[in-house]
DNA sequence: AATTTATAGTTGTATGTACAAACAACAATG
DNA sequence: CATTGTTGTTTGTACATACAACTATAAATT
């Protein structure tokens, strides 16, 4: 067993990737108050008010439950609220929700921005496209 | 904003791979009864008995207080000892720590080979030292 | 030697996320 | 129409992880 072996082991090197970024997101979004998954989920709110919980989860890739906690924030925050219709959510922006947006696209932005300076504006789009790619081919 | 724009961004893509790697590192390492991280904390320890904390972290990449909690837990299955020494805390494998050795190794090269099977192992090795180099550059 | 600063680890608390089980609404089939 | 299955959401619970504040030890400086 070598010496920093760990670092040959994509899902470490997977692992820590995601926490770095992670921080740095959260940095980005700081100033929306708003943390960036959050933020990501606002934005796809008020990109299609209604939309309903299932299509949040497929879009955010995240489950069910996870996906009813985060509107509960968002809700809980006045960004938004629930209309049930039968047994299906579905979500819309308030006023305040959608005077948000223009931040939360800002803060967005910064991310990429910081990141593509670090990484190169082209090796931050190819690693981001191998990334999308490589989740693809292992959710099976 | 276009549809599928979250695509394009490296948190969101870097994230899903996470989840998605980390499942896979879970099921690799259920025969063991010990999830992944903690596999690999019990594999350093063995590969160097009377390892610090701080080490660990370091190796890890994980905070302080996130390696104490995973060394209690190996403390308290029996998978490993903490001598203090000072303000340092030494780590040393148990009997039952350095048997569950080889189980472990092959938990790991298990994962690796259902992740290389699916990405392509060459497509693998360099995603892994992509993301490895991504972390590097964005930590600073 | 006394005081300050730095280092190592721990503890309290919080957050993001998942899973499993439950529930509620709808659909399909006998 | 009664039952069985399916789909969308919720709730309880659990885990990995982080941060901030704290304690304890060691090192450095006065």
């Amino acid at each position: 067993m070598p010496e920093k072996y760990l670092e040959n082991c994509l899902y470490f090197t997977v692992n820590k990737l995601s926490r770095v970024i992670s921080k740095m997101a959260e940095e980005s979004f700081r100033p929306t108050g708003i943390t960036p998954t959050h933020g990501f989920m606002m934005m796809l709110v008020n990109n299609k008010p209604g939309i309903s919980q299932s299509e949040l989860a497929e879009e955010l890739h995240m489950t069910p439950s996870t996906i009813t906690r985060f509107v509960d924030k968002l809700v809980s925050k006045g960004l938004a609220e629930r209309k049930v219709q039968g047994k299906v959510s579905h979500i819309h922006p308030t006023q305040a929700g959608i005077e948000v947006q223009t931040e939360l696209e800002k803060a967005w932005k910064d991310l990429y921005r910081v990141y593509s300076d670090l990484l190169g504006e082209e090796e931050g789009k190819a690693l981001t496209k191998a990334t999308h790619l490589a989740a693809g081919q292992l959710e099976s």
